[in-house]
DNA sequence: CGGCATTAGCTGCCAAGGCAGACAATATCA
DNA sequence: TGATATTGTCTGCCTTGGCAGCTAATGCCG
C-alpha cells in the first residue's frame, strides 16, 4: 500500500515523534492527578475500576482488562483490594457461574461521586489554554491514532 | 482563573476524556512496536536510552532521567545491561567526576542505525490515515498538553 | 582552609504489571 | 451423551519502576 511517509529514517529525531509525545503527555497527566487519588489512599487503576463499573463500560473483571488493555491477573489484585476496603462485590453470575459480577456497594458509589469533581477539575487545568475547537479536535485524532496504532500492532503479527 | 469547563462532573465519562484517550493510546503504540524490539532481544526503554545518546538529547544519566521523566535507580540497571551487551560504555567525566558519560560504542551506532528505519515504519504504519495537516495537529496540541499537564502537577502540589 | 549543602549515581527494598499455568464452568460437536 | 476446546478467573513467578538511603565528588560559603 502506498503509504504517507510523515517520518524518514534519515531525519527521524526521538523529540519529534509522535510516539515520544504521547508517552509524555501520559506520563505528565498521570503524575497531575495520582496526587490527588493518594490523598484518598488510592492509585490511577483502582479508580479506572470504580469509574468503569459506575459507567457500566464493564460488569466483569474480563471487560475491564479488553476495554484497558489491562492483565486479567493483575486485576484480580486490584479487585481484591478494592472489595477488602468495601467499595465494590464480587458476585457469582447465574448465567455463566465462570464469570464474577462486579458491583459497586453504596461507599463505593459515594467514593465515586466524591471524586469525579477532582478528576474533572485537574483535567479541565490540563486543558486550561485548550479552545472548545482544539479539545475537540485532539479527541478526534487521539482515536485515530488509536485506531492507527491497534492495525500496525496486528502487522506487526503477519510480519 | 477564569477557567473553560471543558468536562463537567455531572455528565463526565472516563471514555471520553483525553486523559483515557492518551493512555488508551501510548498502549496501543507501545504494543506495537514493542514486538519489533524483542525481535532484536530489546525492550522500549532500552531503546529510548540509545536513541537519546545518538541525538545527542542527553549525555548522562541524570539527563535522561529529566528529560523522560524517569527513575535515576531504574535508569541505573537499564544502562547495566546495555554496558553489558557492550552498546555503550561508561567513561567518568573529567571534569566533574561526579557524573558518568555515557557513548555509543560502535556496535550500538550500528544497532541505532538498523533499528531507525523499524521504527520509522511503525509510526508512518499508526499514521497512515493522516494527513501531513493532522499529524501536525497532533503534535502541537500533543506539546501544549504536555505543558498544562505539567502545570496541573505544580498546581496540585501547591493545593 | 574547614564545614555544610548539593549533586550524580548506585543499591536495597517494595509494589505493580506481564506471563504462564491451573482450575472450574461452559460451549461445541461428533 | 461424551470428548474436546474454550472461557473467566485466580495463583505463582519474574521483571520493571518508584522510593529512600548511601557514597563520592563538588560547590559554597565563612
Amino acid at each position: 500500500m502506498a503509504r504517507a511517509k510523515h517520518y524518514q529514517a534519515s531525519t527521524y529525531k526521538a523529540r519529534t515523534s509522535v510516539g515520544y509525545l504521547v508517552k509524555r503527555a501520559q506520563t505528565a497527566m498521570v503524575n497531575g492527578i495520582e496526587p490527588a487519588f493518594a490523598e484518598h489512599g488510592f492509585n490511577l487503576m483502582q479508580w479506572i475500576v470504580l469509574i468503569y463499573l459506575r459507567d457500566g463500560i464493564a460488569l466483569n473483571a474480563k471487560d475491564i482488562c479488553a476495554e484497558f488493555q489491562y492483565n486479567s491477573g493483575a486485576l484480580t489484585r486490584v479487585i481484591d483490594q478494592l472489595e477488602e476496603r468495601g467499595y465494590i462485590e464480587r458476585r457469582r453470575s447465574r448465567n455463566d457461574r465462570r464469570s464474577v459480577e462486579l458491583h459497586l456497594t453504596d461507599s463505593g458509589r459515594e467514593l465515586v461521586k466524591s471524586l469525579v469533581p477532582v478528576v474533572v477539575d485537574r483535567l479541565n487545568q490540563a486543558l486550561s489554554d485548550f479552545t472548545r475547537a482544539e479539545v475537540s479536535e485532539l479527541t478526534r485524532l487521539l482515536n485515530k491514532l488509536i485506531a492507527g496504532s491497534q492495525s500496525m500492532a496486528s502487522a506487526g503479527e503477519a510480519a
